[in-house]
DNA sequence: TAAAAAGTGCAGAATTTTCTGCACTAGGAG
DNA sequence: CTCCTAGTGCAGAAAATTCTGCACTTTTTA
């Protein structure tokens, strides 16, 4: 029950989304310039329409113009992003994930983005260790 | 120079690929076994021998099978797979990349598992501040 | 108000992906 | 030797995806 099965997303699909999460909404013209292999403008605004009448985008009218956005929140689309690389490199391991990102990040991290990420890690632990031990106020 | 072009894959193709980073090698059998929405076992060959043309398997005979195993290494796989979504997801950011996958994995997490993705990130830092300041034997 | 510019809608052609099914090979059992 | 089983090879059919191009609408500009 509630198992979210993965929404197939074809090429040119997922060359779309990417582009709206990573740039919260966009017009066809957007997409057309970020992805210039596109063959034309019409291209675009098909694919766009599709992955509409999937229910993976809505519009809204922006003067003439349409500006699509996701229906499905980022958040949701980062948690199956990430659960599905987990399990596909790192069978299903936190510590391997965070070990071979690390191996590819270490050089341009300062000695402050270290110490953020280890702030963030203790964070996370204090708040697991509380739910652990709830005291009975 | 040297920019690795993404490489296209299909769907089935990337299925097909997942399966086979996670176990390594498989044969035509293994797959049919563990994706159990494809039709038909002609159909696995068939993706199977794309990839091989494509250059993304190859395989060996033992006794009477094929057995796929992947060219190109696991790691360089892991890499092009990080580096897209971090780029996707996380605006380039380790950061907001590990604390978004704490936040889902929090709470299958042992107190010995925050130990040691702590000891992991504190191994890197050293290891990256050693080389910002090279002692001089 | 006429014409150009910038859009949308959509039917269906072109291309790519997926799948089928038959021909063929090798080994083992009877 | 003959049949059965467990494989491979591959041509091409079927299905899905991608792209085109034209008709139509709205806005802007002259």
């Amino acid at each position: 029950m509630g198992e979210k099965q993965q929404i197939h997303m074809s090429r040119r699909e997922r060359q779309v989304m990417e582009i709206v999460y990573r740039r919260k909404e966009v017009s066809a013209q957007d997409v057309w310039r970020e992805i210039p292999d596109f063959p034309s403008y019409s291209a675009v605004r098909s694919v766009l329409s599709i992955l509409e009448h999937k229910g993976l985008l809505t519009h809204s009218v922006n003067g003439k113009k349409y500006v699509y956005f996701p229906t499905i929140a980022h958040e949701t689309a980062v948690h199956s992003a990430v659960k599905q690389l987990l399990a596909t490199f790192f069978d299903n391991s936190l510590e391997k994930a965070v070990t071979t990102m690390l191996e590819i990040h270490e050089h341009d991290m300062t000695q402050d983005d270290f110490e953020r990420l280890a702030a963030v890690i203790s964070f996370a632990r204090k708040e697991e260790e509380e739910k652990d031990v709830p005291d009975d106020t």
